[in-house]
DNA sequence: CGTTAGTTTGAGGCAGATCAACTTTGGTGG
DNA sequence: CCACCAAAGTTGATCTGCCTCAAACTAACG
């Protein structure tokens, strides 16, 4: 939704092309430009020391990455890995200070975003403390799915999302598959009952 | 931090004086004005339909607070309550609009509070995942005890606060004091030792 | 096809939530 | 100022969701 408004200011602009699994920036780096998604999708993970990954932010087509930390003026305090092959654009830092200053629509635009994302983080960390394991997964489920569903997500991917383990994703998978809320595609899923997959394990499943 | 940003903009401003455990906004309603802390401590809450409550954020003398749905466009995602006596002002959306259309230097202000704030949201959930309860709510008694020294914390706000149970909290407290990293004080408790408390339970406590 | 990353299924264990009964604190009003 | 009592805190016993560990299977890509 950036690429749109930040187009103009885009001149003399260094590209990206990167493959599954690549890293565009680590944890704990200064961040040093902005990106912006011409095509793929990537992934914010946090690696915390005892090795648990957490999935915290997915991003996609003409989206924008790596403003939190630009406009915070703190290094990353998560990473970003390509989740498929993906062509970026890079922006600078010093290019989006003249565009910061000049720019009043842009800022509320980032506002707008920033503070959506807030309230979904906010609202996830409600959702561990009283949501079931099977609830966040199905959530997750949809949320990706509806998203952006021609992506292939692998049970690790959903479990680090919705803050379970690939085995009780594979779990519920089966469960929700069993009763025709959801197809097994091979590895992949589609979605047959929306609504019902909401309610699931609202109190027992 | 914001009030004396504002200051310049509040003329006629609207005053409100409210006592420990009134509302200030409900989750689900729709904003309609910004809140700016004169002197007290304010809550955020969020609860869920089984009824557990979740301490997303405290605001304090000179926060602002309200902003967040604000500027997502979107109604209240939780509720404010006020942990003490507090002294509120209320400035309308109307003039948060104007004063978003000329004051460059305040939305950039207000882009950074978002990103750290979005930073911290992200850590916590990143933490309910790898940290122990243990952990967690030694962190939150360090948080709590370094910027609001004054205020006497509950069991159940650190344990709300930490994704815990205030018997946990409990349990937890009486194991730091036994080995004089905390010293209880009433019902209020001091910090002997920062360092070691934070490597609490750093596996095994 | 061979290889490897991804998935499935089962068995077992434990951190921490929940339930319950009791004690202490500190504010307030007589 | 003290007595009272509701709110807050403590402590113990129990219970369970889901994580962990392990082992075998299968999809998908070169």
């Amino acid at each position: 939704m950036f690429l749109p408004l930040l187009r103009p200011y885009i001149k003399s602009s260094h590209k990206l092309s990167i493959k599954r699994g690549d890293f565009i920036y680590h944890e704990g780096e200064s961040p040093e430009s902005l990106f912006l998604i011409e095509s793929g999708l990537v992934g914010l993970f946090h690696n915390s020391e005892t090795g648990k990954e957490t999935f915290l932010r997915v991003f996609g087509k003409d989206d924008i990455f790596g403003h939190r930390s630009y406009f915070a003026q703190t290094n990353y305090h998560a990473s970003t890995v390509a989740l498929e092959k993906t062509e970026l654009i890079v922006i600078s830092k010093d290019q989006c200070n003249e565009i910061c200053q000049s720019d009043t629509e842009l800022l509320k635009t980032m506002l707008m975003t920033l503070s959506k994302d807030l309230g979904e983080a906010e609202l996830r960390l409600a959702g561990l403390q009283d949501k079931t394991a099977p609830q966040r997964i199905a959530e997750s489920l949809i949320y990706f799915k509806l998203k952006y569903p021609d992506h292939t997500w692998t049970r690790k991917e959903i479990a680090e999302f919705s803050g379970s383990t690939f085995e009780s994703v594979t779990r519920v998978m089966t469960k929700l598959s069993d009763r025709g809320l959801i197809a097994k595609e091979g590895r992949d899923y589609s979605i047959n009952d929306h609504q019902k997959l909401l309610e699931f394990d609202h109190h027992q499943g």
